[in-house]
RNA sequence: GGGUCGGUGUCCGAGUGGUUAAAGGAGGCGGUCUGUAAAAUCGUCGGUGCAAGCCUACACAAGUUCAAAUCUUGUCCGGCCCA
């Protein structure tokens, strides 16, 4: 049996449904894992076993914006539920917002977004392919831009969708009740982005939307719209957001509290080692496919010494996205820079520019730091000397005035985990 | 359009003429302790300089003053109230 996706021109493929093994009921288990709210359930069983039964694979909505795509295991969160989705025969519709973004100045202050070109977003949707790639099934994924809908509504179709919805409606959403109330500004276009969300549910006749929590107003907002326009609304589907490795905000990259799924794996297990036990659980439920019953066992402080545990939570995630041998590999390198206290095998190598140096070689440890990208300033490699946070092979440096004379494979060692092997400076 | 309040370091926030590179908090960074966890604790957080020092900073600009984050004027931006 051949199924035909109704609305799209970009599918990549029209699979017939494989007959799942699990059963419905094994299969909303699955879906149900890590969920931070399906509303409603009822309907997502009622939607699955509809699609079973007539072989159309359920259109699962995913809405992102068309910045440069920038995968951490936050996002990765969202990214694998789909996955599941798709292993189970579905199709996900990757909604770029490409018209939303262009109505976008937000906040108006120093930060105007710049415009983003047709090329620019052209190219962000491609790369937005390849990263996908790396969690979701490119045979299951259609991509979409919403300017091919929204770009089309002339403003007597806008003002009528505005009316389906109220602004005490749309002031309900937590963040704009907050930054009202603190008295910070709201464009007035950003209350129309709700709408916009919605109505990219409408075009694609989405099934089920995914989103993380904070999504919540605009993925209902979309489940009413629907059902004002005649629509069978979707489910909706909201993934907690990942807690980030400072392990109080969400996970983000502009915080720097994030992991990258195409980071090196000795980085992505030292990052991850580093969070506070509290988070394991969340982590191990979010980020990998351990079987709960074996988290519980893992989180349980009696039954596993939390440092094992995060052992096996960093080559659990790390195997996802390069392989058991290199989860492997990057925990025996933790083992040996942080029990055995030795220097890494890999580590960035600086060469020395001459004109930091003196007449007889030497350097300033300070000129050094910087050069070396280890401080941001001098004042700041003083510092960091001055604390006894700087070590060249092994031997801790005191005097922030003080003078070195380089030599190739010296090692510097800032703070704990930041190593350089310094190469002499060559001729030019 | 009118009235009114406000814009301080990464963020929040004190400071209403000099001793202010600017209190306090959050956060960051480093040390000790540890399991690169948490908690605790000590230190540190504009730039430059080996240093003395110099430079730049309290929205922007001009001014008053020996001296301005603090006073005046203008500009820009924002909140609230009224229309």
């Amino acid at each position: 049996m051949s199924v035909s996706t109704t609305q799209t021109s970009t599918s990549l493929s029209s699979l017939p449904l494989p007959a799942p093994s699990q059963t419905i009921d094994q299969q909303i288990e699955m879906i149900t894992r890590g969920t931070f709210d399906i509303v409603p359930k009822a309907d997502l069983k009622a939607k699955l076993l509809q699609s079973a039964k007539s072989g159309k694979p359920l259109q699962v909505k995913l809405g992102l914006d068309p910045t440069a795509p920038d995968i951490h295991l936050g996002f990765a969160v969202v990214l694998r539920k789909l996955r599941q989705f798709q292993d189970l025969g579905h199709e996900v519709v990757i909604i770029i917002g490409d018209y939303t973004a262009l109505i976008g100045d937000p906040s108006g202050r120093s930060t105007t977004r710049p415009m983003l070109s047709s090329e620019e977003i052209a190219a962000n949707g491609k790369t937005y392919v390849t990263q996908l790639a790396k969690v979701l099934d490119p045979e299951k994924t259609i991509v979409r831009f919403n300017s091919e809908w929204l770009g089309k509504l002339s403003f007597a179709e806008l003002v009528n969708l505005a009316s389906k919805m109220t602004v005490a409606q749309v002031m309900q959403r937590e963040d704009f009740a907050n930054r009202f109330s603190l008295g910070q500004p709201i464009g007035l276009h950003e209350l129309l982005y709700p709408l916009a969300q919605a109505y990219d549910s409408v075009a694609i006749h989405a099934d089920v939307e995914m989103g993380g929590q904070d999504q919540t107003f605009n993925n209902l907002a979309g489940r009413a719209l629907q059902k004002e326009l005649g629509q069978e609304p979707q489910v909706v589907l909201l993934m907690p957001l990942l807690v980030g490795l400072d392990g109080i905000k969400k996970m983000s990259k502009s915080l720097g509290n994030y992991v990258g799924i195409s980071e090196a794996p000795i980085l992505m297990f030292g990052k991850l080692m580093s969070i506070s036990d509290s988070l394991m659980p969340t982590y191990f439920e979010l980020c990998t496919d351990v079987p709960m019953e074996e988290v519980r066992t893992l989180t349980d402080g009696n039954l596993t010494h939390p440092r094992e545990a995060k052992k096996r939570l960093g080559r659990e995630i790390i195997t996802l996205y390069h392989g058991a041998e290199a989860a492997q590999s990057a925990d025996d390198e933790f083992e040996r820079v942080h029990k055995e206290h030795q220097v890494p095998e890999e580590m960035p190598e600086i060469t020395v520019s001459l004109d930091i140096c003196t007449a007889d070689g030497q350097v300033r440890v300070t000129a050094l730091l910087v050069a070396a990208g280890l401080a941001p300033s001098s004042g700041e490699a003083k510092r960091l000397i001055q604390q006894g946070g700087v070590s060249v092979d092994g031997l801790k440096l005191t005097d922030p005035a003080g003078m070195l004379e380089i030599q190739t494979g010296q090692v510097i060692k800032v703070g704990k985990n930041r190593f350089v092997r310094l190469l002499a400076p060559t001729e030019v």
